[in-house]
DNA sequence: GTTGAGCGTT
């Protein structure tokens, strides 16, 4: 089933349902009336998604991204990742990493002065393909560099412990 | 417009 009709099909049918009893409340007219307005609350709460499923599908497959890292909830790992060309931006590296797993963010260090790239940075990923990441990206050859990808050594102390 | 081992910033 489609997964806004899945999560918003109950509320449907509690919204008939409470429509259907609150007729008993009411002068009633009719009851070919009462099945009318439930029947038209179905449509609507079935239809209604269905259209928001079909056009979500539509922007998903149109859009490339696996998956929203704002979306992501789980644990995390950071990968050091140094010999980057200076020429590489952040997007080119997001987009590499992406092909092995979910990215979280990436961090290119650039120096403070200047704003050069100094040729290394940071990578936050799902925890589950940080190892992955590592085996398949490590000695990578990428724009002419070949890469260097370790897991993160931690600079703030007393944080979560790594594996 | 430069450099080439490296583990960081709101």
């Amino acid at each position: 089933m489609l997964p806004t009709l899945r999560a918003s099909l109950p509320y449907t049918l509690a919204l008939a349902v409470l429509a259907y009893l609150g007729f008993a409340f009411l002068p009633v007219q009719g009851f070919a009336q009462e099945i009318f307005v439930v029947i038209g609350i179905m449509l609507a709460g079935i239809l209604v998604p269905v259209l928001v499923d079909v056009k979500g599908r539509a922007a998903v497959t149109s859009s490339a991204v696996p998956l929203a890292a704002s979306d992501y909830k789980g644990d995390t790992t950071t990968l050091y990742v140094g010999n980057l060309p200076y020429r590489a931006n952040e997007d080119a590296v997001k987009e590499l990493f992406q092909r092995f797993g979910v990215v979280i963010n990436v961090r290119l260090m650039k120096d403070r002065q200047t704003g050069r790239r100094r040729g290394f940075g940071f990578v936050e990923v799902a925890a589950k393909d940080g190892n992955k990441m590592i085996q398949k990206l490590n000695d990578f050859n990428f724009q002419e560099r070949t890469l260097k990808v370790r897991e993160a050594k931690e600079r703030q102390d007393s944080d979560d412990a790594e594996e």
